[in-house]
DNA sequence: TGGGGTTAT
DNA sequence: ATAACCC
């Protein structure tokens, strides 16, 4: 089928049709079964719409620090290097190097456990995040210089578009030095690689450029990690944990459906979470392929026509989101849990605490924050997870005071943060806090004018010519706030 | 389970 | 403001 000529758009929808025929002549057990035959038929109608339009097909890598926070702290000091090492919160070790792994510590394991299994662990605390964010955006930095496209996962994964990149290096190469190329790392499934497959080559080329990203890290940051190459980001992201730890591995378009099947079960599919993965097991699909095979219509019923396409098409390997660059944070926040807060005084100071951290990020990072969120968690028995909050607008003059710097902003930023606190807490009735948190979101630069509007070429110290210039003028000198 | 983050509704 | 997702 040609693309370009009845649009892509019908072949979606003969696809989709395909399945709903499918599900008609389905042989009982539960609607939506298919016969294994009409499975085949499924998976190739999946991976020839895909990659249509060869000149579309991306190039993607999924970059992995092994075990973070233990790999930092083992360069923060050598003498752990070849110790087992667990980073500790609270009760949990939260993550451990691969000593520790050997002897049977897993992640967020309590310590009580931990040590039983093994009594040499050596722990860490790790509640501070800071070296670790630190580290974390030093990462990111690196990978911005092989492509400003990255988009970061947590602290410790990112993922970068290589298409490009790829691009301009097959461009370069004479046709001696193609037939040449060699892929770096594992493929995954052992798949021969076609030399003279367009995306074969493509994808080769990627391997190459994620072993350089691998070495830059080791290099120059001293960290080691895995990384996967693959067509989209779903399969980076699978493949990348194929070979563990410090080793890469490339997908080629023929293995994926190879792939997403060594999934055991859907929780283990990015982007179906613990929620979507009891409502679907209680319409009976558990695996992958139970889920390639279950009726769209009524997936779309039960869970919404958006989540229903989207983890639809995950369970086929396929994933048009894009890599969106993260740039710098949303947000800024600091948590605290603890067995028990009771009085308001006692909240008052455990929020301070965290404010005066968050005020030195705020501060650092330049931006100013536009409003602040107060979170907590309240002791209950039988619930997990339930947390309340309640946000409002920083005031202008706080703002004002922050930008000036020097001022006193805790006091009234506290001053807030209790009203917040007695909006969810009524302090005169006995409570129990097992958590609080303070955000500062709605993050913006002093200046308002954004990129591509007509207040930000008339920002001098935004337009290009101030980047260059003498004078750099502010906001506050050309009277613009009015 | 911890101490973070994101986007969608 | 909450709910889902990610690490």
């Amino acid at each position: 089928v040609e693309p370009e000529e009845a649009g892509g758009g019908d072949e979606e929808a003969d696809a989709t049709r395909a399945m709903e025929r499918a599900e008609a002549g389905a042989p009982g057990g539960w609607p939506g079964a298919l016969e294994p035959d009409e499975l085949d038929d499924l998976a190739w109608f999946h991976d020839e719409l895909e990659p249509a339009g060869s000149s579309s097909c991306r190039v993607i890598v999924h970059v992995d620090l092994d075990c973070f926070y233990a790999q930092v702290e083992m360069i923060s000091n050598p003498e752990l290097k070849d110790k087992p090492l667990g980073v500790q919160q609270k009760y949990f070790v939260v993550t451990c190097n691969y000593e520790a792994r050997k002897l049977g510590v897993k992640k967020l394991m309590s310590v009580r456990d931990a040590k039983e299994k093994c009594p040499q662990l050596v722990l860490v605390n790790g509640e501070d995040l800071t070296r670790y964010r630190e580290m974390s955006y030093k990462v990111t930095e690196l990978l911005e210089e092989f492509n400003p496209v990255v988009e970061r996962l947590g602290f410790d994964e990112n993922f970068v578009d290589l298409t490009e990149m790829v691009e301009k290096r097959l461009e370069q190469l004479q046709s001696d030095e193609l037939s040449a190329l060699t892929v770096s790392g594992h493929v995954y499934n052992n798949q021969p690689v076609n030399p003279r497959d367009t995306l074969h080559v493509r994808l080769l080329v990627g391997s190459q450029i994620a072993a350089e990203m691998r070495e830059a890290m080791y290099q120059q940051l001293g960290l080691t990690g895995c990384a996967g190459v693959a067509s989209n980001k779903l399969l980076a992201k699978l493949v990348s944990g194929v070979f563990k730890p410090n080793q890469q591995t490339v997908l080629l378009p023929e293995s994926s459906q190879d792939l997403i099947h060594s999934l055991n079960h859907i929780k283990e599919m990015p982007g179906i979470g613990y929620k979507t993965s009891k409502r679907l097991e209680a319409l009976g699909i558990s695996s992958v392929r139970d889920l390639q095979t279950f009726s769209s219509k009524i997936l779309e019923k039960e869970l919404g026509i958006s989540v229903a396409q989207r983890i639809q098409k995950l369970s086929f390997g396929e994933d048009d989101s894009p890599v969106t660059p993260s740039g710098p944070p949303q947000s800024f926040s600091e948590e605290d849990s603890f067995k028990k807060c009771s009085s308001e005084v006692e909240a008052k100071t455990k929020i301070e605490e965290l404010l005066a951290s968050l005020l030195n990020r705020v501060c650092q990072d330049g931006r100013k924050p536009y409003t602040v969120r107060l979170t907590l968690r309240q002791y209950s028995s039988g619930k997990q997870c339930n947390r309340e909050s309640r946000q409002c607008p920083v005031p202008p003059h706080v703002i004002q005071k922050l930008a000036a710097g020097n001022y006193d902003v805790m006091t009234p930023m506290v001053d807030i943060l209790m009203k917040l606190f007695r909006n969810m807490v009524n302090v005169k009735m006995p409570f129990h806090l097992t958590l609080l948190s303070v955000c500062f979101c709605n993050l913006k630069s002093l200046n308002t004018a954004k990129k591509g509007t007509i207040d930000y070429y008339l920002t001098p110290s935004l337009s290009t010519t101030s980047h260059a210039g003498k004078r750099s003028f502010k906001m506050k000198d050309c009277h613009m706030e009015d």
